[in-house]
RNA sequence: GUCCCCAUCGUCUAGCCCGGUUAGGACACCACCCUUUCACGGUGAGAACCGGGGUUCGAAUCCCCGUGGGGACGCCA
């Protein structure tokens, strides 16, 4: 069996999506599953709609998600070029071909596309409009996903306007023939497109491509499917919070397939071993944000120390945290960086989740003040825990954890009599990572100054 | 309106092809446990076969019809 070539045809009309980049995530794993080739083209035939920003915005994402295309624009290949636009003379010689078969015709100044069978006049209600029918055989395709699918086409078609350029049915029947696509995976949103693509190959005598139509991603919201428009449609916002790509892609890859078991949770590898066309499911799936940012988390969580303060690094520096030249101490931004991950649910807390470490300058939160200094009598343990502090050993939070133990025992109380009021007091909140570990990244100084500071107030 | 696709917890889904399950898992939600807060983690609860007809000893599973959802009907892609 020949080498599966498989193509993912985006057109750079605006920002990439969920959706596309779903179609281009199971284009890509079908390539890799069947040590195939991913080919990238792009399908920018509609010059009033296409921009160079758009079609740097696809190149990004789709480096920023992992797939890598094998032929394709900046990569080169033996089919290029692979922009439609740079492709006019081969869609007019294929249009010739058309021409002298007798199935194409001119009309109104575009190039229409001719059905063979017996013609009628027929006015159509719900277009309003008189159009010419034409009894034709039903065009068939065997769906690798929804198996056989039988559509009339009925009506000539357009494909070329009168501007002189090619519509999308034919440059993505041409560029599949002329790239040897062996599998044409993209949405259902293309099925009742397909009878015509289909009457295309067989008018140039071209095999048809085996199709796989893969179910729409809907609105977490609302009716219909996604659109650039919609609430957490775009990658690049995942992309500017801080979320890790392969958290994406694996969350992408469980939207409308499976492996056939409960593991959802796989490296990419598994992902790749496992996934098929036949795994792939029918019916339309709902996007839901929650549960990719479940998986997200989850990633963060088994980041290797070095890599997570590496991605904390960036964000930050992404997100411009601290003003160019007041960067904290590397070895400090580590320490709080490595604190705070298996407290956080995703990077884009972190700012806010470490403030305090990096300036005396945050507020204290109100309502965790009420909470804490109502109860019990708090300033007397915050003036004991700060006697104790002076003495304490702030290198491990073992000592640390020894030191509070020791004191609480001493009174007869419970280490949440301390913890309570000496976090609000160091951080100005109830919330935060583990009471020794914070101790000991602020470090006695600040600790110190930070308690004789509250306690001035109280 | 015409044509095409689809239908299991709120959501993503396993099971369907090759009829016999206490219909399983995950997210979300709730309770409890762990615990210095917040998370994580653990345990548990609630939660589904769209409806109606068939076929069959037996239907989530096979067939038909409804209904519902989605898509396409451009000189957009």
């Amino acid at each position: 069996m020949s080498q599966v070539r498989v193509r993912f045809a985006p057109s750079p009309t605006g920002f990439f999506h969920i959706g596309s980049a779903r179609t281009a995530l199971f284009n890509w794993l079908y390539a890799r599953h069947t040590g195939g080739v991913f080919i990238l083209r792009i399908e920018d035939t509609d010059k009033e709609r296409n921009s160079e920003e758009f079609l740097n915005v696809i190149y990004d994402s789709l480096t920023w998600l992992g797939l890598n295309w094998d032929e394709g624009p900046k990569v080169g290949g033996n089919f290029g070029p692979y922009r439609q636009s740079e492709r006019s003379d081969l869609y007019k010689e294929y249009l010739q071909k058309l021409m002298a078969s007798g199935r194409a015709y001119e009309k109104d100044g575009a190039v229409w596309f001719k059905l063979l069978g017996e013609r009628s006049e027929v006015f159509d209600e719900h277009r309003k409009k008189t159009v010419t029918k034409v009894k034709t055989e039903p065009s068939v395709i065997d769906d690798k996903i929804r198996g056989r699918v039988e559509r009339v086409e009925d009506e000539d078609f357009v494909i070329f306007r009168s501007d002189g350029n090619p519509v999308f049915h034919f440059v993505n029947v041409v560029d599949d023939i002329a790239m040897k696509i062996t599998h044409v995976i993209r949405g259902e949103d293309h099925l009742s497109n397909t009878s015509k693509h289909v009457e295309l190959f067989k008018a140039f005598g071209a095999p048809v491509p085996s199709f796989a139509h893969i179910p729409l991603i809907l609105k977490q919201n609302g009716p219909g499917k996604m659109s650039k428009r919609d609430q957490g449609a775009l990658i690049e916002e995942y992309q500017r919070r801080g979320y890790l790509p392969e958290a994406l892609v694996n969350f992408l890859s469980l939207l409308g397939w499976n492996p056939g078991d409960d593991r959802e949770k796989m490296p990419i590898a598994e992902i790749i071993r496992l996934f098929d066309l036949p795994g792939v499911n029918q019916s339309n799936a709902r996007f839901d944000e929650k549960k990719l940012a479940h998986m997200n988390m989850a990633y963060l969580l088994e980041q290797p120390a070095e890599a997570f303060v590496e991605l904390a690094r960036k964000f930050f520096e992404k997100q411009s945290v601290f003003a160019a030249g007041g960067w904290p101490a590397a070895d400090y931004f580590r320490d709080v960086m490595l604190l705070s991950q298996p407290k956080i649910k995703g990077l884009e807390e972190l700012p806010a989740y470490t403030k305090y470490f990096f300036t005396d300058d945050y507020a204290t939160d109100p309502k965790a003040r009420d909470k804490i200094m109502g109860k019990g009598d708090p300033k007397a343990r915050l003036l004991e825990l700060r006697d104790a502090v002076k003495t304490a050993d702030f290198s491990s939070d073992a000592a640390l954890e020894q030191m509070l133990t020791g004191l609480a025992a001493k009174h007869g109380l419970g280490v949440g009599d301390y913890i309570h009021p000496g976090r609000l007091a160091v951080s100005g909140t109830n919330v935060g990572p583990t009471f020794y570990g914070l101790f000991r990244v602020l470090g006695k100084a600040r600790v110190e100054a930070r308690m004789e500071r509250f306690l001035s107030t109280i």
